[in-house]
DNA sequence: AACAATGAACGACATCTTGTTGTATAAACG
DNA sequence: CGTTTATACAACAAGATGTCGTTCATTGTT
């Protein structure tokens, strides 16, 4: 961002660009959109705009950035237990987690699918994977130390990396399919898929062995 | 592409766009990348661009296809037992693919960094997801049906998913460490965590029971 | 070997996007 | 209330885009 002026005019115009956008990536492919086509959906000057952002990408992370705060304030007003409440091996809390972020994705489902498809940007994917990663890393980290356990620092990033992405993914995939799988269903099975690695990794061994 | 012409002219033509999007690409973000630089790059006329592809993301896909091809093309060369010997239970199989697949990504590498990472861009991603999912979902049923096991399709699909985006981005996570895990290791954890999602399907159970 | 067909090179073009600048107006702040 | 600051608006040059028509070089066909 080029300006984070709190003058309430700035404020108000940021979150117009910022739903200009939102409502113009439903109707073309980012790629093809211009600053126009934002300022217009926004009602603001095309030359306000680069007063606060350095062009559309800056506006993309801008988005990006504000969609996971609006995540990470639905998780804490819902579960305000987050520290309390340590990921326990049902799986239970992971669980929860997931019904709040899956209800997050459907409410804005026609931004998603189309920010995080094939004409989309790798831009908005990065920032939320990363956020993703280091919610999953904590999960892990957490387990590990309540465990006692040490675990290959570099085993750990690449665990993460797996989870985080295939979350991501799948929850693009539930969009694509027009949410047809029950959304408690979805959670049940990444609650159930994060659970197999995860003790893998702490049991440091095969879990075909069993 | 808007012209698939064989005449040895336009293939040499298309070859030398490819290559030269490819250079461009390791230089500045695919998005700052012009039709210019492309054809610079691959010494040809920009008018002539114009002749073969609709624009640089067309060109784009063509790549990613190529590349597709190529990967196929190096399986298999080394593996042409391909369909004798079906997916076994201690991921050997799984292994030996991943040391061929790793070793093309290391091969192209930069160009991967570059389109995979936040300034690449997401259609080069999905045609390579998409083929990794019908590697994967083939590899699932052949384990599903040689052992006589029937599983939701839903879920089948929900799982190849994961497991594709999982290897892949675990792979951009490799090339970002500059490969500091070595390959060996790199394939044997990838094989280990495909493992458990698959036994975990085929039993229709949770694997910490065990 | 000569020929017709086809692809590439080249220059040119109108059109659109971009990023910036200067001035005037309106809102926010102390 | 006066000062500061954000926005609107018009205009600009620079560059990218997609398309043409013409000319030249390479094919592969007769």
């Amino acid at each position: 961002m080029k300006s984070n002026s709190t003058d309430p005019r700035a404020l108000r115009t940021r979150e117009s660009l910022r739903e200009g956008l939102m409502q113009t990536v439903i109707q073309k492919p980012f790629r093809e959109i211009t600053v126009n086509d934002i300022t217009n959906a926004a009602g603001v000057n095309r030359a306000t705009f680069y007063l606060h952002y350095e062009d559309k990408y800056d506006l993309l992370e801008d988005c990006a950035t504000n969609l996971v705060i609006e995540i990470r304030n639905d998780i804490q007003n819902t579960l305000d237990i987050d520290i309390n409440h340590l990921p326990d091996s049902t799986g239970a809390l992971h669980y929860d987690r997931m019904i709040i972020i899956l209800t997050h994705f459907q409410k804005h489902r026609d931004f998603y699918l189309a920010i995080m498809g094939k004409n989309g940007d790798p831009l908005f994917h990065t920032v939320l994977r990363e956020s993703a990663s280091a919610w999953i890393k904590q999960a892990f980290t957490t387990v590990l130390e309540k465990q006692k356990r040490h675990v290959d620092s570099d085993l750990l990033d690449m665990m993460v990396r797996f989870q985080s992405a295939g979350h991501f993914d799948v929850i693009a995939w539930w969009l694509e399919q027009n949410m047809h799988t029950p959304m408690e269903v979805m959670a049940q099975r990444l609650a159930q898929i994060t659970l197999p690695p995860m003790v893998h990794l702490i049991q440091g061994r095969d879990s075909s062995d069993c």
